[in-house]
RNA sequence: GUGACCGUAGCUCAGUUUGGUAGAGCCCCGCGUUGUGGUCGCGGUGGUCGCGGGUUCAAGUCCCGUCGGUCACC
């Protein structure tokens, strides 16, 4: 599966190559990725995927390791099989999850407690790379360690150190276990430090000098404001290396997402679009819609006037409400669809934008109405 | 016609025994959600307690009357 290939104009006028590291692994530059949970988003399937014209998902590890296991996975065809996605998959190296389970940390990784059954389960760098091989991902993350941003700053230097002694392991394993197993494979580092400058420096020439597929911005767009995001976004963009893609992980807002891309970055990923969908919030050119409000009882409109390919351009306001508000699930299954076809629309648009030249306006235009 | 029970927020109800500044859930409104911990979290508006009278320092609560509803009996 190959998506085209895409020359990515910088706002600085300096051209740079949107192909991937590999010849399978072209994508669009930049591209959002819909996040997956047991391989498909919670309301959608991969035929919806496609439809809408998703190249990559992210593929939850955490989940998939533990229910129904990644043997499992990869005797049902690997997560393409199983999943029945036949683009590229994403995974996580289930990492971010686990350290949201509180666990016990060492040197040797995390060990935490299944929330399925309780069970004892141990990760770390090594075998985050053996799992997400065996899941069959195209794509996947080296093991690293995430703290909120406004965690005090000796925690995030510890995580940076952290974070690149795993680096160094989990490549070393990825690369001894890769030809095992079928298809190209590709790894991303990825570069912690909060919002300190400094560390941020030292995380970057850290995972360069381990030497990836590519390179990921972790540790930003937890907690911290949008302000504080932006002098170390670029810092961390200006010393990746231009040919190869910018994923910066859990950003997927559209202020967010058009100051990034600004800094640099291709590649993102966000639960923001689905999760504001299930809970009732449409996304429209004049901003957020929470449809489930009363006020759209009776509203004959549809969701986003100014976007009539939306899939959800059959129905009515009035019509997701009342879904909604009897809690059926087409309705959040509906609003979904649309928020991803939105989502997608806007990179179409900014991809347009960057070859037109016309980024810089369209960024505006794009703060004007979410920032 | 007689009797019992009921009448408190837009809705469903708690509070009445033992009088002491009127509550919950849902609805509604606002805010939030960022490498998926689940249709979720936080906050807010809203009631002269059916009506009238009485007792009392004080009544949703006790007493009398009245209106409305439900049920049973005639």
């Amino acid at each position: 599966m190959t998506i085209p290939g895409f020359v990515v104009e910088a706002t600085d006028g300096s051209a740079r190559a949107g192909r991937l590291w590999t010849s399978r692994h072209q994508v669009d530059t930049p591209v959002f990725m819909p996040v997956g949970t047991r391989a498909s988003v919670r309301t959608v399937t991969s035929a919806d995927l496609e439809a809408l014209g998703a190249g990559i998902i992210l593929a939850n590890t955490y989940h998939l390791m533990l229910r129904p296991g990644e043997e499992v996975v990869a005797a049902l065809g690997g997560i393409h099989g199983f999943a029945g996605w036949h683009r590229l998959v994403l995974t996580d190296s289930g990492g971010y999850q686990i350290f949201s389970l509180e666990p016990r940390v060492d040197d040797d990784g995390a060990t935490f407690k299944s929330t399925y059954d309780g069970s004892i389960h141990h990760l770390g760098p090594e075998r985050a790379v053996d799992i997400q091989l065996t899941l069959g991902a195209d794509l996947q993350m080296v093991l690293d360690v995430c703290p909120p941003a406004t965690a005090p700053r000796q925690v995030i230097a510890e995580a940076v150190d952290r974070t690149a002694a795993w680096a160094v392991r989990g490549r070393r394993a990825f690369l001894a276990r890769r030809d095992d197993f079928a298809g190209e494979r590709a790894q991303l580092g990825i570069v912690q430090g909060g919002v300190h400058p400094d560390l941020r420096r030292w995380s970057a020439e850290a995972t360069l000098d381990v030497g990836f597929d590519a390179y990921a911005v972790g540790g930003l767009s937890v907690g911290e404001s949008r302000a504080e995001m932006i002098e170390p976004l670029g810092v961390t963009t200006e010393l990746l290396p231009p040919d190869r893609p910018r994923y910066f992980m859990g950003l997927g807002d559209p202020a967010g997402l058009v100051e990034a891309i600004a800094a640099g970055v291709d590649m993102f990923d966000c639960v923001w679009p689905t999760r504001m969908a299930r809970h009732g919030t449409a996304l429209t050119h004049e901003g957020r819609l929470n449809v489930a409000a009363g006020r759209y009882a009776s509203d004959d409109e549809t969701l986003d006037p100014g976007f009539p390919a939306s899939p959800a351009g059959r129905w009515s306001r009035g019509y997701i409400r009342h879904l909604l508000s009897v809690g059926e699930p087409a309705g959040a299954r509906i609003v979904t669809l649309h928020n991803l076809a939105w989502m997608f629309d806007l990179m179409a648009r900014i991809r347009q934008a960057i070859v037109a030249g016309s980024f810089d306006r369209l960024r505006r235009e794009v703060l004007e109405i979410w920032a």
